[in-house]
DNA sequence: ACAAAATTTTTACGCGTGTAAATTTTGCGC
DNA sequence: GCGCAAAATTTACACGCGTAAAAATTTTGT
């Protein structure tokens, strides 16, 4: 860690005693230069602390080492929890991932994506915002670059898609929730921003009907991604107005669900599947905050591990084979039913 | 947006009809060059869509528009809203930021700002891990780059120091709890590794003296940072040991406040300050979620927005003047009480 | 020990932009 | 129309590294 500083690939070739050109191959591929010779540089680096300069390598490089995330909401703890996840697999492929939230904002998911492509990025992985997604620009943006879209599927864009099974998680708490007593009314927002929300009515009204029930849904008024505040909003008003059709409550999502509990808490009315409980809530995704809820919420979860490494894992082969797979992939994951509390 | 495909500057010039040099200039400053030559310029970049390469720039740039911003944990709401408002002045300054979190892991810290800096960043805001931050190695980046810290303070460290008056918040809440009945015991974890937590507790210590208490302390063990988690171990233990020593509750942050308010559900504790309440409970922050917690939080908030915009400015002021101020300082805001319903 | 194979060295050019210096052109007031 | 200052152009080099081609060296197999 001492000498004089070394400024760039030359001197540090200078230094090492090797030429620059197997200095570069060295910090392209350590393995493709002679045992010998690997030594000799990793000598020199415990001595002299040198990294190749990061503007200089991409300059030349057509792609370049590095993956955009880019997920509709960080402030969302699913997106923060799985972005996390497929951040460190990432890091250790041995890319540089970056991440960018779009705030909800179909103009900054754009302008994100207008900026990535000036990185030159050897792919990006994104969970779109959805109904608001400019579509033309995300299909030009994945013309340059390969993309797996996560979470939210937009309809043949992209190279894969890898989410979760909306019929399984329906499915189950439609199931669980029959089963164990009255069936549910389904508790959603109007016009949901994300795809995945059609799917889960769609599951729920198939259900229902599987079951030999009839399906009853409630839509509540809201925009943006204010959900607590949207589902909390909702929950009062229709209990207020008595209009929940059933007390058996399943939320399209538990970010909704929490607003749910909340509103359900301030009305006094105990939510559980005990005595004395007039109503009994479930959900959707497994929010890390679901089991702090009051009551603690049973849910559907997602499998974040598989969806996070199967998204980078998919991507991965992508960027290996260098060309465009033939045929757009579609992987579904399915739901873990988590029983807790409230239902 | 037709025309052949731009490859780059010397290719653009030609067909906007202006040299090289000058167009340089132009995307430097617009204000640079004389207004008909900046509408020529405007006018081609209507006709072809060409944007300079932005490693070819960073490389014969000793400063970039880069700016790092750092936080201990993105999945932490608390973090995500405030990066988010950060992330947003950056942008609107003209700059380039990239977020980064550090997951609560002092190792993957220090790497992050060891990748920052070869991105040689204009400026970069970190909230630190606190007491398992690498100090020594946070010291010798910001000899490189200017760094102003925000949300908690490492004493010396880096240009500047942004956050919250730990000694408003408390004093608020104690204040408040103590006038409206039993003056509060304090909640909180043995080990805090956030620097906050350490001053909150004296704060606290200092204030109850102040009014003429006697301070009482429950510290809960655990470590990390799923603090709900521990919040609720930490409650339920307390509850069914019966050693809290008061039944008005002062948790040192909000999210310790939410496992509690979960522990008390799941006790049958009712907290609130109304009749049939067994316990009030208040804290620090103004997490997002304290107002659907059950009760909703009566909390002290931090002022998002000042400690933002200020972070930012003082950053952009360092940046501007070029060297390193002289003095380091330090700019606190107050807290602002929120009443609702949990005390 | 010798030929073949693998690796390294030497040499040289390219990537796209910043920027300095000298020169030419433009804009503007009188 | 003149003269001057401001702006643009021309020319040239720099940044740090990738990489190709040919020559020199080392390693490997027998």
């Amino acid at each position: 860690m001492e000498g004089q500083k070394i400024r760039n690939m030359e001197e540090f070739a200078e230094v090492s005693g090797i030429s620059r050109p197997t200095v570069s191959k060295y910090f392209n591929d350590p393995d493709s230069v002679r045992k010998s010779t690997r030594g000799k540089i990793e000598a020199a680096l415990e001595e002299y602390d040198y990294r190749p300069n990061i503007f200089a390598i991409n300059q030349n490089r057509k792609l370049t080492k590095n993956i955009g995330i880019v997920v509709p909401n960080l402030a969302d703890p699913f997106f923060a929890e799985i972005s996390r996840t497929i951040e460190r697999r990432c890091l250790d492929a041995g890319f540089k991932p970056t991440l960018y939230g779009s705030h909800g904002d179909p103009q900054l998911e754009t302008e994100i994506l207008d900026n990535l492509r000036l990185l030159k990025p050897a792919g990006t992985l994104i969970a779109p915002l959805g109904r608001l997604s400019d579509k033309g620009f995300i299909e030009a943006f994945c013309r340059d670059v390969p993309t797996v879209l996560f979470d939210s599927n937009l309809e043949g864009l992209g190279e894969a898609f890898v989410g979760s099974d909306n019929y399984s998680f329906v499915s189950q708490t439609v199931d669980y929730l029959s089963r164990t007593g009255e069936a549910p009314c389904f508790f959603e927002m109007k016009n949901p921003a994300n795809p995945n929300a059609n799917k889960r009515r769609q599951a729920y009204i198939d259900k229902m009907h599987e079951l030999g029930h009839a399906p009853k849904i409630v839509q509540i008024d809201g925009e943006g991604w204010s959900f607590e505040e949207i589902g909390r909003a909702g929950a009062l008003k229709a209990i207020q107005d008595k209009s929940l059709p059933t007390s058996t409550v399943l939320c399209s999502n538990d970010r909704l669900a929490i607003g749910f509990l909340s509103a359900c808490y301030e009305m006094g009315l105990r939510v559980g599947s005990g005595d004395g409980c007039a109503l009994r809530v479930a959900s959707h995704d497994d929010h890390p905050y679901a089991r702090f809820t009051c009551p603690s919420l049973t849910t559907a979860a997602h499998d974040y591990d598989s969806v996070s490494s199967q998204s980078v894992d998919t991507l991965m082969s992508i960027i290996e084979s260098g060309g465009r797979p033939s045929t757009r992939n579609e992987q579904l994951f399915p739901a873990k039913l988590i029983l807790r509390s409230s239902a």
